[in-house]
DNA sequence: TCGCTATATCGGGTTTTAGCGATATAGTGT
DNA sequence: ACACTATATCGCTAAAACCCGATATAGCGA
C-alpha cells in the first residue's frame, strides 16, 4: 500500500456517512434483512441510500469513494450493483495505520 | 471517545502534512537533534515548521489541529512551545478504529 | 419498442479546508 | 523602554469536498 493509496484511504473515512456505510456493511443482516436478493451477493446502492437518507447521487458517490480507497468491492448483477466490505483491506489499513502513525 | 471525537481525529488525519507530523514526533532525535533544547520537552513549533517546509501560520493551525485533535499535547517554556505526541490516544485512536471500521 | 427501475455521472451552488502574509501576543535580553 | 524572537491568530483567496436535481446508461418486463 502506497502512501498517495494510504492518503485516499484516510480520506475516504474522514466522512461520516462513509464510515456509517462501513459499519452497517459489517453485518448487513441487521439492516438490509428485507433486501430481494441474497445478502451473500452484498448489499445494494438504493438500500443503502435509503439507509443514509441522503439522496441517490450522493450515496452513491459515497460509494465510489469508498470503492476507489479499496474499502468496498461490489459486484454487478442485472440492474443492481451490490457492495461488500473488503475485509482483507481494511486489516491492512489498520495494520499500516499502526506502524506509520 | 465519542463519535464527534473519533471523527474530529480522523479528520485530523486526513491531511498529509499531520501525519507527516505525527511521525516525524515518533522519534525526534532522528530530525530534531539540533534542537537547543531537550528533546524530552517535545519539539517546538519552529522546528517542525522548518522541517514541513511550510508557512509558520500554517504549521500552527496544523499544530492546533493535532491538539485539538488529542493526538499532541504541548508544553510551553518561556517563549517556546513544545509538542509531542500523546501515544495513550494515539493507542486507543487505533484500537477505536479497529473496533468502529 | 415502450415504460419502468437501478445506478452512475454531470453541472452548479454552498460549505469547508489549506495556504499565505500581516498582525497580535508574549517572553528575552539590553 | 526597546529590539528581537517565537508563536498564535486574523483576514483573505484558492482549492477541494459535499450535496442536490437533472440527465445518461443499462437492464427488465410487457
Amino acid at each position: 500500500m502506497s502512501a498517495a493509496e494510504l492518503d485516499e484511504m484516510i480520506k475516504a473515512l474522514s466522512h461520516p456517512v462513509r464510515r456509517e456505510i462501513l459499519h452497517w456493511l459489517k453485518q448487513p443482516e441487521l439492516l438490509f434483512a428485507d433486501q430481494e436478493h441474497p445478502l451473500s451477493f452484498g448489499v445494494c446502492a438504493g438500500m443503502i441510500a435509503r439507509q443514509a437518507g441522503l439522496s441517490q447521487s450522493t450515496v452513491s458517490a459515497h460509494l465510489t469513494t469508498l470503492q476507489r480507497a479499496g474499502f468496498l468491492s461490489s459486484k454487478k448483477l442485472g440492474q443492481w450493483n451490490f457492495f461488500m466490505r473488503n475485509e482483507t483491506v481494511i486489516q491492512q489499513f489498520i495494520a499500516r495505520l499502526n506502524e506509520q502513525l
